[in-house]
DNA sequence: AAGACGGGGAC
DNA sequence: GTCCCAGTCTT
């Protein structure tokens, strides 16, 4: 039964499959790491564009791990969940710390790694070692639902689907059957749309016979996101820019303007040794996060004094005037630069 | 168990 | 507008 089905899958994929740029039939484990990171709730089209600069970067751990906060943060600039970048550093030193530099081939040793969890360990042992570790991400735990035929939320199907793909590895070859599913779920068992009739397990699958297939798996309801109006406060005295270090949460773990809590901009910003003043307000936009949404106002602010400025509760970052761009600032910071980099300039 | 964590593309 | 994506970490 499952021979029957796995030889339809890899039927299919042979004809049917993804050639991407991570993908071979002689992987690098560290590029198929490095890929699994990259791909953590973010699309492959996002992805495939970029990969050949970002493993040019950083072509093995060693190069990974040397990585300054800037050079990082321009590698992984405008592809989110920010935090990933930081974990993929931390697992690159960690490989040359703990395993010479390779990527281990060890399930227990990989799911150590910062970054690393279920899924990620079983995509690597699966996609870059052939061994028939099953991890499940979305797309297999939607393509198990609908084929069971099991109305359930996705992190019900996580148990269950990864028995359905052990039971699958069993039979062929984890690499292929992996990649497989993946691009089943991706390309014909969609979220929205499925193509069944193109589908290579239709004549299994018992959703196909329902009225509506995407019945499962059951979309969670999202709770209304807050809706912050703030102003981003962009200081200089002309030779620097000052920014505030966040030190975690969102946007964390980097430079940023300073982010004030009231809808339009102050006159005059006071620290405990002078004031920055307004210079300029910029065309406000809104900026929409998976469960928050800002209302950003702008404003370019002069600062005066001989030492940078102050706070007591953050740290401030003094960058040279002309490095903004190199900060690789997130899209929510970076949308200003245009006005910001114009109106800073005009302003001598 | 639930929430935090980005950004973009499809509908 | 809403939904979701090759999930992980924190509380």
């Amino acid at each position: 039964m499952d021979g029957v089905l796995s030889d339809a899958l890899l039927s299919w994929y042979r004809q049917y499959g993804r050639e991407l740029p991570w993908r071979s039939d002689t992987p690098d484990p560290w590029i198929v790491l490095v890929s699994e990171f990259l791909l953590q709730q973010t699309r492959v089209e996002t992805i495939a564009p970029r990969f050949d600069d970002i493993i040019r970067t950083i072509p093995d751990p060693a190069s990974c791990a040397r990585l300054e906060d800037s050079e990082l943060d321009r590698l992984w600039q405008g592809l989110g969940y920010y935090r990933r970048a930081r974990n993929l550093r931390a697992a690159a030193r960690q490989i040359c710390e703990r395993h010479d530099g390779r990527v281990p081939d060890q399930a227990d040793a990989l799911a150590a790694l910062t970054g690393i969890g279920p899924y990620t360990t079983g995509a690597i042992m699966a996609i870059a070692f052939n061994q028939p570790v099953p991890g499940v991400d979305g797309n297999i735990a939607r393509v198990w639902a609908r084929t069971s035929g099991t109305r359930c939320r996705p992190s019900e199907a996580a148990t269950p689907a990864r028995q359905w793909l052990a039971n699958l590895f069993e039979t062929g070859e984890p690499r292929q059957i992996m990649q497989a599913v993946m691009d089943l779920g991706a390309t014909i068992c969609t979220p929205r749309a499925p193509r069944c009739d193109a589908c290579p397990l239709a004549s299994d699958c018992v959703a196909r016979q329902w009225p509506d297939p995407t019945e499962t798996p059951i979309r969670q309801q999202r709770k209304p996101t807050p809706h912050d109006a703030i102003v981003h406060a962009w200081i200089t005295d002309g030779r620097n820019w000052f920014l505030e270090y966040r030190p975690r949460g969102l946007l964390g773990e980097r430079p940023a303007p300073f982010c004030l809590t009231t809808p339009t901009p102050p006159d005059t910003l006071r620290f405990g040794h002078g004031h920055a003043r307004l210079h300029a307000t910029g065309p406000a936009f809104r900026h929409v996060f998976t469960h928050r949404r800002w209302s950003v106002t702008p404003a370019l602010y002069h600062w005066k004094g001989h030492t940078p400025p102050q706070s007591g509760s953050t740290t401030v970052v003094t960058i040279d005037f002309e490095q903004l761009n190199d900060l690789g600032l997130p899209r929510a910071f970076s949308r200003a630069l245009p006005w910001l980099l114009k109106e800073a300039v005009a302003r001598d």
